[in-house]
RNA sequence: GCGCCCGUAGCUCAGUUGGAUAGAGCGACAGGCUUCGAACCUGUAGGCCGGGGGUUCGAUUCCCUCCGGGCGCACCA
């Protein structure tokens, strides 16, 4: 990693401007990185904030701190640009060879107690293309988390007891005429995730037919939160199934979690009861007693509530009252049946282990990472659980719609003075998935007028309208497997399918990553299957050439990657001259951009903006395959330089390896 | 009405601690497979960075304002 140089490099030129000026504090300067590497691999702006308080010109200011800056170790020669900026060129042979040779280890995060939770799909249908990216950005949150050693407890939120659930328990009594038996032969028979998926457009279209129909929604959820049967048992296995369904489409994708949290749970064991007595003790919540709200228990939403450092989208939402008087959120109803928003605020205090409860919990299954996956439980528990929840930082990872209910979580926490929680409590907000009219179209969505309008068209699942992840990676994977085997006709049918999986996986989580996420992703079909430039199996291909140099290098030359890295210290490095190469494809230019990955995870993490991983990983693929159509590396004829690049070529694939492995993105043997 | 997000090349988007000639993919056009794999590479064309003010040595980036679009502001979740 470069961090210990710049701070080497930053201290000495503080120093010297310190010395060479008189100033007690000299200006705060950054380090960056120049464009090109002809003018150096680190660059400081520090005479432009210099030349006005000087009085003099940036480049005479520059000129004057690089003759003063005396050896410095890692750094070859340092130089003053014509504008101004002082450029600084890297030794390097030091810097490839301890990053070679594992020297260099990445910046460890301070190791704070942190929860992710994402996915939390209403457990009544098929996971689609919105559930996706919920999934894509909290795994990957997760693994950047955990690459810098934070400790990271997935947990991924079901609610068993909602609307949704009491809808599609609806469907089968009512419209499928199926009782208990009835749908546990259903869900033997189908792929019962998906069956549910049309079920559930079929119950919307039901209710709307005859309005007084939503009685029994509501019927039925009073049953399903009261523990009532029939509606109960048939509630826990419909539940059940598709909770393991959703696992199962999950884990295609490389995403698993540590703990499945279940409202159910939350309800049974009282966990809303302790939390209420909390905020009523604290005068957090107060019984109205007039107007349109008589009767209910409310929160007072804040008004333009305080200034709030922390990740872009956690702001408050600023709430104005229309009508002149305070805004409030009802937590419980007049008829005593608490919101989700009493729920999730116990859930949150929970989470920090506020509340002086705590589920009991059982293994729920092994997940095909080999990793136990836990669940809650109001029944009997295992001791052998490990500790969950206790976090001091919690991020929530939902769409940006939800932003207005996630302020009240982290303004429920400061009214309840636990500021430092509340500040703690990030919502990873990111904007919504919708789909292109071609797409709507394909799925046999035929618009009307209001649609036409927008430039997309908007999933729903109570509609039935959307793309099911399942079919998506279907799709993919069939196309990726069939072009495997066209390119490699001696590949079993069994290895191109599992490669055609991984390329899928690859596609689809690269698109989920490349776009920032405050971007509306209008997703297209056609444009998801792309599998050629900016895409995941562009990254995966660089990878599967790199590897197969060290197959060639083992078979042709009988030696092995290790080998390499031994005799590239005793190889003379004039591949790595600086005349030699300075340009942009050079091995040193595609080395020094591979060492980029620990700065562009802080950067990340800070910024919680996925996009910059992506570019990196693909610019880095770029580079990368540049290099490889401009400079032999088995058939290069100077047995010093083709060490020198095969050397480079393993640090530049493992740093991309790296980086695939952050995004969930596995490398496959063939493509 | 209030709040949040978005507006950068024909299309889709990067550019997030303010810095060197504003980048990429797709599409268009012109090239490159007898070589370590062409899911690749090279080149060309294509930009009042939505408009206007301001701060700064320097603004796509920060502030104000206006315009256009999206989302939210339930006794739903």
């Amino acid at each position: 990693m470069i961090l210990d140089v710049q701070h080497r490099v930053h201290d000495a030129i503080a120093q010297a401007v310190a010395r060479r000026y008189g100033l007690a504090e000299p200006p705060a300067f950054g380090i960056e990185i120049p464009p090109n590497r002809a003018l150096g691999d680190l660059a400081i702006p520090v005479a432009f904030q210099l030349a006005r308080m000087l009085r003099k010109p940036p480049r005479a200011i520059a000129q004057e701190i690089a003759g003063l800056v005396g050896p410095l170790p890692g750094v070859r020669r340092i130089a003053a640009a014509p504008n101004g900026y002082l450029n600084l060129y890297l030794d390097r042979r030091a810097y490839l060879l301890a990053r070679l040779k594992g020297e260099v280890a990445p910046p460890r995060a301070p190791a704070v107690r942190t929860i992710v939770e994402h996915t939390a799909i209403n457990p009544n249908k098929a996971a689609h293309v919105g559930h996706l990216r919920n999934a894509v950005l909290g795994d990957t949150l997760a693994r950047v988390l955990a690459f810098r050693g934070t400790p990271v407890e997935v947990q991924n939120y079901i609610d068993d007891l909602g609307v949704q659930v009491a809808d599609i328990i609806v469907g089968f009594r009512e419209l499928e005429r199926l009782d208990l038996g009835g749908v546990q032969r259903t869900a033997d028979t189908t792929r019962f995730d998906h069956h549910c998926w049309d079920l559930y457009a079929r119950v919307t279209e039901w209710y709307d037919g005859q309005p007084d129909r939503l009685a029994l929604r509501g019927a039925t959820l009073h049953d399903l939160e009261h523990g009532i049967d029939p509606v109960a048992s048939l509630g826990a296995f419909i539940v059940d199934r598709i909770v393991r369904a959703h696992l199962q489409t999950m884990a295609r994708l490389n995403v698993f979690y540590d703990l499945l949290t279940y409202e159910g749970d939350i309800v049974r064991l009282q966990f809303w009861a302790r939390a209420f007595e909390i905020l009523r003790a604290q005068g957090a919540v107060f019984r109205q007693t007039a107007g349109k709200l008589a009767g209910c228990w409310v929160m007072r939403i804040e008004e333009g509530g305080e200034d709030r450092e922390g990740a872009p989208g956690t702001a408050e939402p600023v709430a104005a009252g229309d009508d002149g008087g305070p805004r409030e959120k009802v937590i419980v109803r007049s008829n005593g049946v608490v919101t989700y928003v009493g729920k999730d605020i116990a859930n949150q205090f929970w989470k920090f282990g506020l509340l002086g409860r705590d589920f009991r919990y059982r293994p729920f299954l092994t997940q095909a990472n080999g990793a136990p996956l836990w669940s809650t439980t109001s029944g009997p528990g295992d001791r052998s659980a490990p500790g969950f929840g206790r976090a001091e930082r919690i991020y929530n990872v939902i769409d940006s719609r939800q932003m207005y209910l996630q302020a009240l979580l982290g303004q429920a926490l400061r009214t309840l003075g636990h500021p430092e929680q509340a500040a703690n409590s990030i919502h990873f907000s990111y904007e919504m998935v919708a789909l292109s009219h071609a797409t709507a179209r394909a799925l046999g969505y035929e618009s009307g007028p209001d649609d036409a309008k927008k430039p997309f068209v908007e999933v729903s699942g109570r509609k039935g309208l959307g793309v099911k992840i399942d079919d998506l990676l279907d799709l993919l994977a069939g196309k990726a497997a069939s072009e495997v085997a066209k390119r490699n006709p001696a590949v079993t049918p069994e290895e191109c399918a599992r490669a055609g999986a991984q390329i899928a996986v690859g596609a689809i989580r690269y698109f989920m990553l490349k776009f920032s996420r405050g971007k509306l992703i209008v997703f297209d079909i056609e444009e998801a299957l792309s599998f050629e430039g900016e895409t995941g199996p562009y990254l995966q291909y660089a990878v599967v050439r790199a590897n197969n140099i060290f197959h060639k290098l083992r078979e042709r030359d009988g030696i092995g990657e290790a080998e390499v890295l031994a005799r590239v210290e005793a190889a003379p490095d004039e591949e790595l001259a600086e005349g030699d190469a300075a340009s942009d494809h050079s091995l040193w230019a595609i080395v020094y951009e591979a060492s980029q990955l620990d700065d562009i995870v802080d950067q990340v993490v800070r910024s919680l903006e996925f996009s910059a991983l992506a570019k990196y990983a693909f610019g880095l693929a770029q580079a990368f395959n540049a290099f490889y159509h401009q400079y032999p590396i088995l058939n290069e004829e100077n047995a010093a330089r083709r060490t020198w690049r095969a050397a480079g070529v393993a640090y530049v694939r493992a740093q991309l390896a790296a980086a695939l492995e952050l995004m969930g993105i596995a490398v496959p043997s063939r493509m």
